[in-house]
DNA sequence: ATTCTGGAGCTAACAGCGTTAGCTTGGGAA
DNA sequence: TTCCCAAGCTAACGCTGTTAGCTCCAGAAT
């Protein structure tokens, strides 16, 4: 990650907080429950009881359960974040744009629950380490070289993601084949993996 | 939009379920009370005091709190699909993947708490009319011609609109050029509107 | 005209939620 | 040895969606 840092990186990784063994606890116990219950399940009740201590309790780690969930998405920003910026690092044999949008899916595939959470209206972003977001989303500037088209690309990523957790596309559809048609749509030519299926392509894109 | 039956269009309007007086009283309050104090105001005890009654007797007239935002949402797709139907069956002077998105972005602007509650994660969407959602998604088929591009024109519009309405773009951007750069990505280039900027358009594109 | 019925309101209450107040306890610093 | 405070506890508050069970009245049926 060190080499993106002398590289087109004008952001820079913020420093994690630290956390006492019992926050780190907490919020390990807590990422369990959200991914293998829902986020209906994240109680406080719950999560106390799933480290042997009563509700209140909690409050002496952390002053809410929203600051639990910071810490829970703290922990997305820096999977994702650190994800990103290696695929832009180090982009395989597919163009960057192919393989920003590998990165991103399979991140966010690994813990839905957690991206679900993340990228949720309600979620107290203001609470966030100062930057983290920033940084976690420059690997999408830096691929797209241009401030609109990184944010359409940003945002056509996020869609397709959620709607995938969510189920949301028609039965049946080949999902593989609707993340390659939004990155040929957002990719440079000279980018472009070689043996595109010219289908997929929007038909007729030079002038 | 009856001509959209004639068209391209292989879905129907599916036909809205029938409203007592008093349900969609409760309905108009329910979305009065989303859109101007948020998901959170929107409590049983609540939009019952807002039409003189109290919690307890919503259950006469609605089975659940999650039935009545079946009601708010169908209203929402309602709107949505007969806005995008409209866009598709009359594009105005830019192209039909602007003039869809345009439609698409200036419906969910107007009321931004049912947009929300439509795409969230936890809604029911099973209680949904049934084909009330494929209708109001079709128009993206008729505009991209492409079952992949089309879905992956979909997962742009929603990602800019959600990011957008929850203000999760970098302060000051300019979301126009944003949805813009969107637009041209999946447009094929003879419905592109004429005088097209060029500096939306990648730099360097050309390899 | 009387009776019956059922839709639509009500109060009381339950379980669960996040959270606070206030008490206790034990281990390390002074 | 004393003191302090971090970290646990119980009880409780106000809120949530929801249920049980009662009442009342309009209109249909006799």
């Amino acid at each position: 990650m060190t080499e993106a840092d002398g590289g087109l990186g004008v952001t820079s990784r913020p420093e994690p907080r630290v956390r006492s063994a019992r926050m780190a606890e907490l919020v390990r116990a807590a990422l369990g429950l959200l991914e293998t219950e829902g986020a209906h399940a994240l109680t406080m009740r719950r999560l106390a009881a799933l480290v042997g201590m009563r509700a209140p309790s909690i409050y002496k780690h952390f002053e809410s359960k929203a600051a639990l969930e910071v810490a829970l998405v703290e922990d997305a920003l820096f999977d994702m974040g650190d994800a990103l910026h290696h695929s832009v690092a180090d982009p395989g044999a597919d163009g960057p744009v192919e393989s920003l949008l590998a990165a991103y899916r399979s991140q966010a595939t690994s813990r839905p629950n957690r991206y679900r959470l993340t990228t949720s209206s309600a979620f107290p972003r203001a609470g966030l380490l100062a930057g983290l977001e920033d940084w976690a989303g420059e690997p999408f500037f830096i691929v797209a070289g241009e401030a609109h088209l990184s944010q359409a690309l940003w945002a056509f990523a996020h869609g397709t993601m959620i709607l995938e957790l969510d189920d949301r596309f028609l039965a049946g559809s080949d999902l593989d084949a609707t993340w390659q048609a939004g990155a040929i749509a957002f990719s440079l030519p000279g980018d472009r993996p070689v043996g595109e299926p010219a289908s997929l392509h929007p038909v007729g894109r030079q002038p």
